[in-house]
DNA sequence: TGATGGTTTGACCGCTCGGAAAAACTGACG
DNA sequence: CGTCAGTTTTTCCGAGCGGTCAAACCATCA
């Protein structure tokens, strides 16, 4: 087994997962091509081929790590007790994948756009079954009081559309930034402004449960 | 000046138009063909450079008529006198904007992920414009207390995420709809949601303005 | 040192794409 | 009926793509 200094072989997958992954963010399946990803990971593309089969193939290990990602940070809605403890630290994990790893978010969104190709089944199944089962949690919530009325799947759309949307429209958000991509502040106080509009706007409004809303 | 009997010069540009936008949303500007455009619009490849000089002048065309239409919604927010009208009647009408030309808002979150190489121009004049003087109007509803404290940078976000997420993630919704898309109830109710959960976020917490948010 | 197996690379291939060119067609008008 | 401007279609081309291939490279071990 041949010890390269540099570089190792899980190095290398690594470095092609990473560049593959921003190639595909940035110019969608179709728009990104081989030659590009090895570029950007530093080899030739008949290297790059040496270790994954097809471009096809690259794009579902690629894939398959944002969805991974993705139940992660979903993982924050469980075990919390309170719809507003379980609803805060489940949009501020969504906050800051959004923020710590945008490539995914955007893989993800031109993936739905185009029909999900790939991760029609993922949506159908996983993503399905985890709707359904949060879905009841909340329904909980609204039997119990603390939620107002409402449907659960439209709640999820809105904190995943506004969570992600730092990730997607990461650039429109620096153009109107002034040029200038949010710094950490920026971003800490936008985190903020999303937990107490959503959840200024889901919880019954009970006196105590308001006060509960950071500012 | 020769007169078909069922396609007139305009009409056919329509469809052109029309064929690239289905085109455009669905696969990206890389992934889109000329040719499968041409074929939507039930005409031979060659013939539609006829009418179009490039590919990429047609998706100028293209971006051009979805940013007419979204200022035109954008409209919806001025000329009305409370902060609860102006946001109700500007999220209502994103929203029919989503359901009615979801393609659009694809074509341009296509856009903004793959860096706004034709839109920059706009996001950093027209929509910085907008964004500057409708926030300060926002800013002055939080001045009187019609809004609580807030940033209106981040409302807008929210508003646009929200609402654009019914075109971008339409595929997503129908997934977890059981496989069949939002009927006009359904999305009558999550439009419903999305304007009570938006505006009881935001407003300033009043019995009289509470009431004032639609079931 | 020579054989061996994993790795790297330049050259190449077939295909599809956007676009060009030119011929054929069509209807209006003299 | 001939001319002409506008339109349609067939054919073709160069560029760039994903992917292949065989030669070269390199560390190890008998």
């Amino acid at each position: 087994m041949p010890e390269r200094p540099s570089a190792g072989r899980a190095d290398l997958e690594e470095a092609i997962l990473r560049a593959a992954e921003a190639e595909f963010a940035e110019k969608g399946f179709e728009g990104a091509t081989t030659a590009a990803i090895a570029a950007r990971a530093g080899l030739p593309k008949a290297n790059l081929h040496y270790y994954v089969a097809t471009k096809e193939a690259l794009y579902r290990r690629v894939v398959e790590g944002v969805l991974a990602a993705w139940l992660d940070a979903a993982r924050g809605f469980d075990a919390a007790p309170t719809a507003v403890e379980a609803l805060t630290r489940y949009i501020e994990g969504k906050m800051d994948l959004a923020r710590d790893r945008p490539l995914g978010s955007r893989i993800f969104a031109r993936e739905v756009m185009s029909g999900a190709p790939v991760i029609r089944d993922f949506l159908d199944t996983t993503l399905s079954a985890w709707v359904r089962e949060r879905g009841a949690i909340v329904e909980g919530w609204v039997a119990d009081g603390q939620l107002r009325p409402l449907d659960p799947k439209v709640l999820f759309y809105m904190i995943w559309a506004a969570t992600q949307h730092y990730a997607d429209f990461a650039h429109q958000i620096t153009a109107l930034n002034g040029g200038v991509p949010l710094d950490d502040a920026g971003f800490a106080a936008a985190k903020r402004q999303v937990v107490a509009t959503l959840l200024g706007g889901v919880l019954a409004p009970r006196p105590d449960d308001m006060a509960a809303i950071p500012a």
